[in-house]
DNA sequence: CGATAACTTGACCCGGGTCAACGCCGGTGG
DNA sequence: CCACCGGCGTTGACCCGGGTCAAGTTATCG
């Protein structure tokens, strides 16, 4: 039912209640790696900073750092004060609410060159979501500031920051219109094709039952169920633990119903 | 099953398919009512522009229209260029998005004081949904460029428009965890709670048994059935044809089962 | 006042929720 | 090294919510 795996935020550092089950709390620190090289980041190209030039990095002072993450560890927590923004380098995050009930919803997940914490960019915003690492998950942390400033006097910035914010709402809609609508086997094959899409192969990893229930608004069961019946039909063909080949064409027969 | 009313969008003069379905396609010229005169806008504290001064209007020379919308009519239809925003002033929109099997989802409403199109805000973009009047609607209508110039120079526009943003993506998150999770009765209850927040009564006007059923990913009947249902329980008590007052704190019992 | 759309209700039945059992690990401690 | 245990995935049995199809009724509008 909820989820209890390993859980702690930045500047969050005490033990917290979180929706009727307590959580083993650890402080970021312990996934501290290191200060960022931007400038000869690997992902410079793809990742937020793109359009900045070499001189805006020596304005830069606060530090950028970052942090790798286990999986079941938060990055921040609902309502904390957003002090930070991130981009994920490697791995995968949930965006988790929780309703009044107990249960969670994933309404989001973050992967590879995604942006989390654009609510940092309101001055005195709260976060809007639990961000908790599905896999090994390395991320970078700028100072909200950082990014305020740099992108009131960079347009180049300041416009890719518009353009994440429209793919983050493009997601949000997607997940309502693809993976909140029809059948239980639509919203799975719907799921796995968006897993790899835009990808060169179609290998993907897949998430925990429970998981792909909380994303799709189904039972953990039935999220079981299904991916097993798609086995037997070879649908997927299993690699190795939890890591599955599509059968892309069929799957999106069943998708589209 | 489809959506059948009248419609229409700005710059889209001709006939053209929706989704399996021909409607009648009207221009927006016919809803044109007027230029606006934003500076004496009663609405002018809580709009957009709350920020602006008096200076700042003196650099408008786009014409700023207003426009009067029938029910049914539609705003602008997905895929559209993106080239202008626009603010409610009175009524509701719905924004739509249609799946490949033709069927509907409404993603989000928009009401007094919202703003739709922030997709102009990146040049190029292209709106992502239908956007469709439910009522007599009345919205103001911005170019794009006009919104960008004034929002790069003016940082208490641009932190509006951040802001904005920011609200439709709570807003989609919302639909998500709170409309499309749970039982029909609990849905439909969130959606009348939803629809009376932040009111000083709990009186609401209700859309069509098949709108609500695109809103929560139900069926027309199961809406129409749910909506019965309460009125017999008295939870609705309706004043007027479709016009209910709500019973909140029952209905809030059911909400969160 | 006829026509068409929107709402309501009934009957039927199936998808998927619920509860429970079981197998398969990977980790822990004796 | 092995026994034990807690998670996770899978499967079965049961049954109920809500989807589907089909009237019938009530608004709305030309």
């Amino acid at each position: 039912m909820g989820y209890t795996g390993a859980s702690g935020a930045l500047g969050a550092p005490n033990d917290e209640i979180q929706t009727s089950q307590m959580v083993k709390s650890v402080t970021l620190r312990e996934a501290w790696s290191g200060e960022a090289d931007c400038l000869n980041c690997s992902l410079r190209t793809s990742v937020l900073f793109a359009g900045l030039a070499e001189s805006d990095f020596e304005q830069i002072h606060d530090p950028i750092d970052q942090y790798t993450l286990k999986p079941g560890t938060s990055l921040y927590h609902t309502g904390d004060a957003a002090e930070h923004m991130f981009t994920v380098r490697t791995g995968v995050l949930k965006l988790v609410q929780y309703l009044p009930d107990g249960s969670q919803r994933i309404v989001r997940i973050a992967r590879t060159t995604d942006v989390l914490g654009l609510e940092a960019m309101l001055e005195g915003g709260t976060y809007q979501h639990d961000a908790i690492a599905l896999q090994p998950t390395e991320v970078c942390r700028f100072p909200a500031r950082l990014v305020r400033d740099l992108g009131s006097n960079n347009p180049e910035l300041h416009r890719e920051l518009i353009s994440r914010w429209q793919r983050a709402l493009n997601e949000a809609d997607a997940w309502l219109t693809e993976l909140s609508t029809g059948s239980a086997r639509q919203r799975i094959a719907r799921l796995l094709l968006r897993l790899v899409r835009d990808r060169e192969s179609s290998a993907c990893q897949l998430f925990s039952r429970e998981d792909m229930g909380a994303m799709l608004g189904i039972t953990t069961e039935t999220a079981s169920r299904t991916i097993a019946e798609f086995k037997r039909q070879s649908l997927l063909v299993e690699t190795s633990p939890n890591r599955f080949l599509l059968d892309i064409p069929n799957l999106k027969r069943i998708a589209e119903g």
